[in-house]
DNA sequence: ATAGCCGTTGACTGCTCAGTCATTTTTTTA
DNA sequence: TAAAAAAATGACTGAGCAGTCAACGGCTAT
């Protein structure tokens, strides 16, 4: 029995993650079409090419499987959104990584976006709860870099958690709209307007000296 | 037989209407707790203290009862809002008003602003759509108010349409986070800095003459 | 009082779908 | 190549629920 030292992952474990991540795959697009509610296992299961008995051997139920969708991506798009801000080096720059991050990853992964924003959900599991869970930490991100800014003089003294979740609102705001309609205007112009906006209400009040 | 002559509405017409308001607020209760999918028909019966039965009198399907609670509050929602923008003066107040509007009927009607933005959806009938639809009008408004602002150059010149649709996107935002946690700040106190932090962004770029 | 009307009722029907599991197919091992 | 193990399958089951309808009771008119 050739038992390799050196893997940590066995064969069976590699096959195993390779068949979840298809049934994801498959499950991602059959939510952002119908909805949590609407979209069945049996849909799933044809869009992944499997029968439906295959999907119960990876997954437990219906909810996990929206849940390992979410969090898979999820945890993606924080990672990349938290790179993105710890990379800019002033506040106004760090906001700027914020909206494009979110931009960029909204045009790469839509359907994963429509299940965020635009979804017919209605799971047992609030998907807006979520988001707003994995959104905390790049927020919070933000304020501290806003904070500390204001601090410095460089930009209007704006309560910082409270401007964060602003930079936030639009930027989901712009992306659900985008997402909903057919969009006018490019995914560039509307990032580049919210920057410019956002700098704006930023500019240090002119003091009347 | 008493022949009234004036009443328009005959006794039948009055009963109906009572019976489709009482539905359609045990309804929204419901769908506000629940979401569209996980609503049951029973449990609106039971909430109107009606029998199913009786609600297929006055509805005829799940999805028309649905409809019927946001028609009601999404047109209410509209009047007041052109309502409160048309009684305003200047752009500035305007946009002042549309914030004010929006944020009051909030607090008014907790239950409808939880199937808007909070919900669980998953209805046939997109509720996100027509909420958007529902925006348009008002939104306009603000952007015509805008646009002849920026004519007689007392605000900065944005995109009027995308500048009115970012004061939309500040407020929901705001509102869906304050319905989705327990707020820290009072609801006046987020109306205001929307308000102010809007107004900053708004102030015409200083002139280096 | 009583006949007839009409709003109300809730047990019932049919359908959809999540989740199961005995069977079949594929892969591994010897 | 054959036996054993593992993986995949899809027909089936049971539960939940939208929508129906025959029966009921309370009100009105005579």
């Amino acid at each position: 029995m050739p038992q390799l030292a050196q893997p940590i992952k066995t064969k069976k474990q590699v096959v195993s993650e390779f068949r979840q991540s298809e049934i994801i795959s498959a499950a991602r697009k059959v939510f952002a079409e119908k909805g949590y509610m609407a979209a069945t296992v049996d849909e799933i299961a044809a869009e992944a090419a499997l029968a439906k008995g295959t999907i119960y051997v990876y997954f437990e139920s219906k909810e996990q499987i929206y849940n390992a969708v979410l969090e898979n991506d999820l945890d993606a798009l924080r990672a990349r959104t938290l790179e993105q801000i710890a990379a800019a080096g002033t506040a106004r720059e760090k906001i700027s990584a914020y909206v494009n991050a979110r931009f960029k990853y909204c045009e790469e992964r839509r359907d994963f976006f429509r299940i965020m924003y635009i979804e017919p959900s209605s799971s047992p599991v609030l998907s807006k709860a979520k988001a707003r869970e994995w959104l905390r930490e790049p927020v919070h991100q933000l304020a501290v870099a806003i904070e500390s800014a204001i601090a410095q003089k460089l930009i209007c003294p704006w309560p910082p958690e409270l401007l964060a979740w602003t930079v936030a609102d639009l930027t989901t705001g712009a992306l659900q709209r985008r997402l909903a309609g057919t969009p006018t205007t490019t995914a560039r112009e509307d990032a580049d307007f919210l920057i410019e906006f956002i700098n704006a209400a930023l500019r240090p009040a002119q003091v009347e000296n």
